[in-house]
DNA sequence: TATAAACCTACCAAACTGATATGTAAGTTA
DNA sequence: TAACTTACATATCAGTTTGGTAGGTTTATA
């Protein structure tokens, strides 16, 4: 699987919190209760989007989480990279990967990276004010 | 990962018999040789290739393994699906997943949906021919 | 009969996944 | 100040997948 439940769950979490955006802060529990995760859980995967400045935690009474930019500022790939740590198809092309020896005469690796961009240029093109309104990237204001 | 080194070998095997092809049988031995594999690993991949139809294999002395089809009509996808059982990028969308319960409200389930077409739409493009010239398909007789 | 090959079955260590449990620290309110 | 609420921290864990290895059996050829 490219993608686990933790990036899918991140970008769940941050939709739901673009959705509920306000002044105050909205405690775990209740994305939690509304997503249908568990809450313990949730704190793992919260933890690294508050690690990468996604959003901002505030404790005590009326805490809670937050976004920290508006959602047409934040990249879907950029929250799945920081849950995932390698979107890549294959391990040959992980980024810390050592070089093949083979590289030069492999049938497959341009295969392997033409997956590769296709992905890539697919997950770049949306943000999370794209998911939001459910529609395709760059359908803004249709109606 | 959403290709395994099943898949990977499974292709790189398939190439190689394909640039070897021949009246006679190819042993296992050499391919493993060539392709720098454990031969013992590749036999568990062979047995796939063997039982999917894409290779058959003959026994004794002077035996080994052969292409079943002509290279241009072994789809890449084929094989990889089914070595890997499943080329989905989210859980969500595995074929016998149990259908979820918040699809209809999921604000991201489009979104994978998206992702899974367009890498279904990739590797469908290719088959093995493809790979043997190292061009992109559809580009034959360039030269 | 010796040999080479496919074929078969079982096992295994390490990593990853998807969590749970049990706290502690920091704010808010009565 | 005590109670409460919330984020934050750390450890553990069961199950699955991954990438193999080991050892043996069957079938064909020379």
């Amino acid at each position: 699987m490219l993608i686990s439940t933790k990036g899918r769950y991140a970008l769940r979490i941050l939709v739901d919190m673009a959705e509920h955006q306000s002044e105050s802060f909205i405690p775990l529990k209740e994305i939690a209760d509304r997503q249908e995760i568990s809450e313990k859980y949730l704190e793992r995967i919260v933890k690294e989007l508050v690690k990468n400045n996604f959003v901002t935690g505030l404790r005590g009474k009326g805490g809670g989480y937050r976004l920290r930019m508006e959602p047409d500022q934040i990249r879907v790939d950029a929250v799945l990279r920081c849950m995932e740590e390698s979107l890549v198809p294959v391990a040959c092309l992980e980024d810390g990967a050592p070089p093949c020896p083979r590289a030069a005469s492999c049938r497959t690796l341009d295969f392997w990276r033409g997956l590769d961009d296709v992905i890539r240029n697919y997950l770049s093109g949306y943000c999370l004010s794209d998911l939001m309104r459910k529609g395709q990237p760059g359908n803004d204001y249709i109606i």
